[in-house]
RNA sequence: GGAGAGGUGGCCGAGUGGCCGAAGGCGCUUGCCUGCUAAGCAAGUGUGGGUUUUUGCCCACCGUGGGUUCAAAUCCCACCCUCUCCGCCA
């Protein structure tokens, strides 16, 4: 959510932005509409009831100076309270209005994030290692299902489409991955360990921005009407939700492995084949609360943590700054990291790392005292460190050897009893 | 699922119709005091909104939404949430 404020005083560029992104403008002139309907209404209402206050105050004092003039002033106020309930039922009305629009608004984007319709104008940032020349030819992650490791088709007797079962010695890579991530996160780069809900309240999910708008992509279950969370950035975020931090405790930075689920509605065709997209997959995540001034610097520090598990895992990756076009809705500015796949002889998402600014912040209610006693919304970031699944597909597909064994990168080896080679 | 208790400021907690935006305590800020620290003394300290050039003025907020009333933290109804005990259960 944005400030009101700001539309109310700079429309041309909280406008300008939305264009940027390739949204529809025309919704902050009705925004401002409504806002001004409203505050007129508000400042009518208000005179209204400090009158009925002021004639309140008088019939308590005429009856306790058992006066005759009671009744007149009793009228009168019935008739101001009256007229008051009539308006205070406008309001309510309009105001619910203007706040499901302000749900709609996506978050101003930073001045650094590249303008551009789409991926293709995203900004590469860096590089970091050399793709593998195979001295022949690699097989897609896919393939190695034949070896009974990813079993595809029986996922999709369970489940349906986008769900992969994995067995055997890939089952064990993806959790020695997990405790790897976690481990490096927790032990050298200080984040504290949470384990969420993976269910979360409507309430909850709209605070980081996921509902109104994006309700399609969830799963929700009935009939308590939980939510599955799409990324445990939901329940990271919400953690501090109407709460007031202390400024000596930030920036307060959290990791958790969960299972994300999502339903991607609207990729329908898109990376059909294998594991890249699946409805459900996990991912290790990194979240911060840190105060306004710190928060871009901090988002350099997120990425360079997420950087340093593919540089462990010896795996090539690149940095790209996504456009204005690409960004996600509650970003201020994004960088997804992209990791090196021999299948799709590219770089693919791996990470995506995002300064939220007082996005979240505000929708959740998240403050922070400064040492005036000041109360200030804190800035939050999150970012994947990384996807798992992706992972287990980069190591596969870039560790595979002509005879169709995996090496297993160093930095795993004793989270697998010191195995070598999947085999 | 059954029975009960409860939701008040950053925290604890008092408050059953007007004198309550709310006692008291803790915390925090500032000043005094003190070799240092701690303690002590004094003052200050809720949030949000509208309006205003400023000082200010006004309004709302005691889980949420309705209702009763001239007037609601306080009375009534519904809902949400938390806790305790019992049952069931990994």
């Amino acid at each position: 959510m944005i400030d009101i404020k700001l539309i109310r005083e700079k429309p041309e560029f909280v406008m300008e932005n939305l264009k940027k992104r390739g949204g529809d403008p025309e919704i902050l002139n009705e925004i401002l509409e409504i806002d001004e309907k409203r505050r007129q209404l508000l400042t009518q209402l208000n005179q209204l009831r400090a009158k009925r206050n002021e004639l309140s105050k008088l019939v308590a004092k005429l009856k306790a100076q058992k006066s005759e003039d009671v009744q007149k002033v009793l009228e009168e106020s019935k008739d101001v309270s009256n007229e008051i309930k009539e308006l205070e039922s406008d309001l309510k009305k309009i105001e619910e209005s203007l706040n499901l629009k302000l749900l709609y608004i996506p978050n101003i984007l930073d001045d650094s994030v590249p303008v551009g319709e789409d991926d293709s104008k995203n900004v590469e940032v860096k590089r970091w290692g050399e793709p593998r020349k195979f001295d022949f030819d690699p097989r897609a992650h896919w393939d190695f299902a034949e070896k009974d490791w990813l079993d595809f088709e029986r996922a999709s007797k369970l489940s349906g489409s986008r769900f992969v079962v994995l067995k055997n010695k890939i089952a064990r890579l993806e959790r020695a991955l997990i405790n790897f991530m976690l481990d490096l996160h927790t032990k050298e780069h200080g984040y504290i360990e949470i384990a969420p809900p993976h269910l979360v309240r409507r309430e909850t999910i709209t605070w980081t921005g996921q509902l109104p708008k994006f309700e399609e992509e969830l799963y929700n279950t009935q009939p308590d009407d939980l939510f599955l969370i799409p990324t445990a950035e939901v329940p990271l975020v919400a953690l501090h939700a109407n709460e007031i931090l202390n400024e000596s405790d930030l920036p307060i930075k959290y990791v958790a492995y969960t299972p994300c689920y999502r339903r991607e509605a609207g990729s329908y065709g898109k990376d059909v084949r294998g594991m890249i997209r699946q409805h459900q997959f996990d991912k290790v995540e990194l979240v911060k609360f840190t105060k306004p001034e710190d928060s871009f610097e901090e988002l350099e520090k997120l990425l360079s943590d997420a950087e340093e598990v593919l540089k462990r895992l010896g795996l090539p990756y690149r940095v790209v700054s996504l456009c204005s076009g690409d960004i996600g809705f509650g970003a201020a500015k994004t960088y997804d990291i992209e990791v090196w796949l021999p299948s799709y002889n590219t770089y693919r998402e791996i990470s995506s790392c995002s300064n939220v600014t007082d996005f979240q912040a505000r929708r959740g209610n998240i403050r922070y005292r400064r040492k005036d006693n000041k109360l200030e919304y804190v800035h939050t970031l999150n970012g994947s460190g990384l996807a798992v699944g992706r992972t287990l597909i980069a190591i596969i597909e870039n560790y595979q050897q002509k005879d169709g064994t995996v090496v297993i990168p160093e930095a795993l080896r004793p989270y697998m009893n010191g195995l070598e080679v999947l085999d």
